[in-house]
DNA sequence: CAGTATCCATTCGGATACTG
DNA sequence: CAGTATCCGAATGGATACTG
């Protein structure tokens, strides 16, 4: 697995520690990494076309402001979802990539999807 | 399916028209269902234990105050995952059940969870 | 082009007190 | 027993302006 990957998410280590709140279920902390409200949006534009700069990202989703893009991007890649390859050129050129972990994700977003769309039509059929 | 399934859910149908700012994505809307900070716990209580009264949950989960479970256990019972049924005695009695629809879930929150342990095993692993 | 910096509005959930 | 009502603080993300 590339180098990239290494992960710094003190963020999910220490929650024990800090508060006496924090619940230990999977799938809360699972939320913490791709719960953010673009995440699974930016994550499946990377997917379909990788590797993929950040203005392509900010034309394909033009409700986003581009300081929330920003900061998306880069929950994503401390939590090793994603990586960042900056080119030294002018004009700067940053493409992203998912990691090999980001793909990873892929079967679970699409179980997502899938348990979705039968929901919204079970949904439909009950209220006519 | 039962008749309590019927769901109520015009905060997800209403959002195209009311915000400029919500993004159609399946996955997000998958998380206004199940995202709440304890809604994972719930039905997995639930269904580990399944009709469940109030006060075992909250026994069960000493962590939640009672007002923030009582909110959760509503907004999941709006969204057709549980139902609950209120017994006319004294002391009164309320006990939750998943619905057909909410055990649906369970295949989607396993993964999930499988996701989590595969994550947090190949972080240890990068990180020493 | 691809960001940062700053400020601000909203949302979520916690604390506490009261009740049929 | 199983709630409701009210208030409040923290976190999240949007708006806007500026930059290497």
């Amino acid at each position: 697995m590339e180098k990239n990957t290494i992960i710094n998410n003190e963020h999910l280590e220490n929650e024990k520690k800090t508060s006496s709140k924090e619940n230990n279920c999977a799938v809360t902390n699972v939320f913490k990494v791709i719960g953010g409200k673009w995440k699974v949006l930016l994550i499946n534009a990377i997917y379909s076309n990788c590797p993929k700069r950040f203005g392509e990202l900010r034309r394909e989703m033009e409700e986003v402001t581009q300081a929330t893009l920003t900061t998306q991007l880069r929950e994503l890649e401390r939590d090793g979802i994603i990586c960042r390859k900056a080119y030294a050129e002018s004009p700067p050129r940053v493409e992203y990539k998912l990691t090999d972990l980001g793909k990873t994700l892929m079967p679970v977003i699409r179980s997502l999807e899938d348990w979705w769309h039968a929901y919204t039509n079970c949904r439909d059929i009950h209220n006519e």
